[in-house]
DNA sequence: GTCTATAGCGTGATAGAC
DNA sequence: GTCTATCACGCTATAGAC
């Protein structure tokens, strides 16, 4: 099959998805036209239907794909001490919502531009991840390790700390990824009662 | 001077900044039209215009006047024990936050919808707040109340806790202000070295 | 102060050529 | 797969009557 003029299928997609995430994370859903991304990846409005029906499916694609590459990234160990998995947890979901700053920022920015049936699905999703930390305080209070009053209230209290992160995060900054982490972990650790 | 057709100068200003502060809220400034705004107050569009230049000074007069009255309202005992003053801090920091919600909201998402100017101004404001917190955190670290390795990261860390309250609080669910200012606090001192 | 009417422009999405 | 052209509509903001 002979290739149109001008067709790059196989790298066009991808970079719709890069520019519409930068781009909707930078100045919202609502303010960004499909001309923009357009110009952005280089192509004309029309070309963008190729690859989604519609501007909210880009949008909620992007979301659910973030959720469930999140999801999939991490990897708990349920049979080691808890503090340790409490640990992983706080340097995974810092390092995450560093390397993936546009996608957290969108994912919980733009859950009212999402249909009712697409913001239900994506909060599934969200809920599953917070299930994980949850479970890891849990068994860090059944075995004496931590102490904390609500694991639902903390769960929730420690993702918004971490993710806080990306609030004020700059590349190069005074300090490094590292050294944030162990500074976040210290916070963590003492929150849940085990410093 | 004779009152004019319809005139209801007295309380329309008022009304048009509490709709367009839920509205902006709710659904995002740029996804909010005039016309809904007038819509919500009962008037035309046109009519708006008699209590803002555009709609950008809507946005930043409801964004200013948040961080002003958000200033105001919280009052330092810089003579106090430090740990009183944190826990002075938290539970205000809570109460204002559900208190002002939509405002809360606004203020911290629709940054990116300010000119730059605007948004200097802003960040200024924020600034000034997030050393109210940080002075406590340092009063705390040289009495030798409180253990944090960097008070500006905790400062951070600690607002972004707190306010992600907004993010799940519904009214009449399983856990009152009160006590959701005790978990909280209690998550906060041991934050700070101070369990 | 509020209304009606409208200018001027940008939007999401589609049709049809290549 | 991409382009050009366009439809139909909504937007912010303004003008002028009352």
């Amino acid at each position: 099959m002979a290739r149109t003029q001008g067709s790059r299928a196989d790298i066009t997609g991808p970079l719709i998805r890069d520019h519409a995430r930068r781009l909707f994370a930078r100045q919202g859903y609502a303010a960004v036209s499909m001309r923009q991304i357009a110009s952005a990846v280089g192509v004309q409005a029309g070309a963008l239907y190729a690859y989604t029906p519609d501007k909210q499916a880009l949008l909620f694609d992007l979301m659910e794909s973030h959720m469930r590459d999140l999801l999939a990234a991490w990897q708990d160990e349920p049979a080691a001490d808890p503090l340790q998995r409490l640990e992983n947890f706080v340097r995974f979901h810092i390092g995450f919502s560093l390397d993936h700053s546009d996608a957290v920022f969108l994912s919980y920015m733009e859950l009212r531009n999402l249909t009712p049936d697409n913001h239900a699905r994506i909060a599934d999703l969200r809920g599953r991840y917070e299930t994980a930390l949850e479970n890891i305080l849990r068994d860090g209070i059944e075995s004496g390790m931590m102490f904390v009053d609500d694991p639902k209230l903390a769960t929730m209290a420690l993702i918004a700390m971490l993710t806080g992160v990306t609030n004020w995060y700059r590349e190069g900054g005074r300090l490094d990824r590292q050294r944030i982490g162990d500074i976040y972990w210290g916070l963590a650790r003492g929150a849940v009662g085990a410093a």
